[in-house]
DNA sequence: ACTAAGTTGATTATATTAGTCAAGATTACT
DNA sequence: AGTAATCTTGACTAATATAATCAACTTAGT
């Protein structure tokens, strides 16, 4: 049940650009630098987010790429959609027609709750909830000591 | 976020087994014939089922497996943990130490809500459910026409 | 004894994912 | 205008994991 690499770097990279937003745009060289990603493979991962209109990119000297849309908008739902394609556990979900049994099928029942379950998850998380939890993460709550 | 064709055989082959519960051991070609699964592969699927004392197997002459257990009394978390290993959508889930960012990672901890997600879905399922949904669409309740 | 099962380990096949390389297009800067 | 920096695209290769097969072995019923 594993996510892809693909998806996994294409999340870290979209919090990358997330995390820059409002300034220049951030060179692919750089989020591949800070997130480990390899270079050639991230050039890949985010032609599609382009294509789909989330990433904007600016070609040439000091270009680079930033978020098209506020992260608030974009809902992992909609990342891992386009770099995963679904997030269905079984083929049979997207394409009932591969099994003849998918009307009758109870496991397949089983597999659809357990999509259904990832999908909550995913379409309630947007970039800027990730955002949010970084900079928790990153800026403590102070403690507090009484002398 | 595809499961292995391993789980999906086995919960079928699972539920082939808690469909003839109390009856004679049900043999592992029959369950191949009935859910379509390559005899050889199911071997090796049955296996860890065995080993985990889920399945009881019977050898020889008129042998076949049976389930050790009453179908209540498993649970769908319990065979994709012995087929699939973890549900974990990432590795660092179950192994912090491959990333050093595991701690800081934001991107880890919604993969993790994801993984509770569908562990939710999974430990309250049982065989037994699957019995009942199976009985249930095999025999739908009967239509009452009005004359 | 013989046969019908499950058991086990080695091996192969296949598919998918991950990653690399190189040529091309576009833009900023001088 | 020229050049370097950057994204774009497509072809290719490598690595890995999964799925499947084969064959020898063990056990038990008749």
């Amino acid at each position: 049940m594993k996510l892809s690499t693909r998806s996994r770097y294409g999340t870290l990279a979209l919090l990358e650009l997330a995390l820059h937003r409002g300034e220049a745009p951030v060179q692919l060289k750089d989020i591949a630098r800070r997130q480990q990603i390899p270079l050639h493979y991230l050039e890949h991962i985010i032609t599609p987010l382009i294509s789909a209109g989330m990433v904007r990119s600016t070609r040439g000297a000091r270009g680079g790429v930033s978020l098209a849309r506020a992260s608030e908008k974009i809902k992992l739902s909609e990342v891992i959609q386009l770099l995963e394609g679904s997030v269905a556990p079984a083929e049979c979900l997207n394409n009932p027609d591969i099994c003849d049994r998918s009307e009758s099928c109870v496991t397949r029942d089983i597999w659809s709750e357990l999509k259904k379950a990832m999908e909550g998850v995913l379409e309630s998380t947007t970039l800027q909830d990730l955002v949010e939890r970084h900079k928790k993460k990153e800026q403590p709550e102070p403690v507090m000591y009484y002398i």
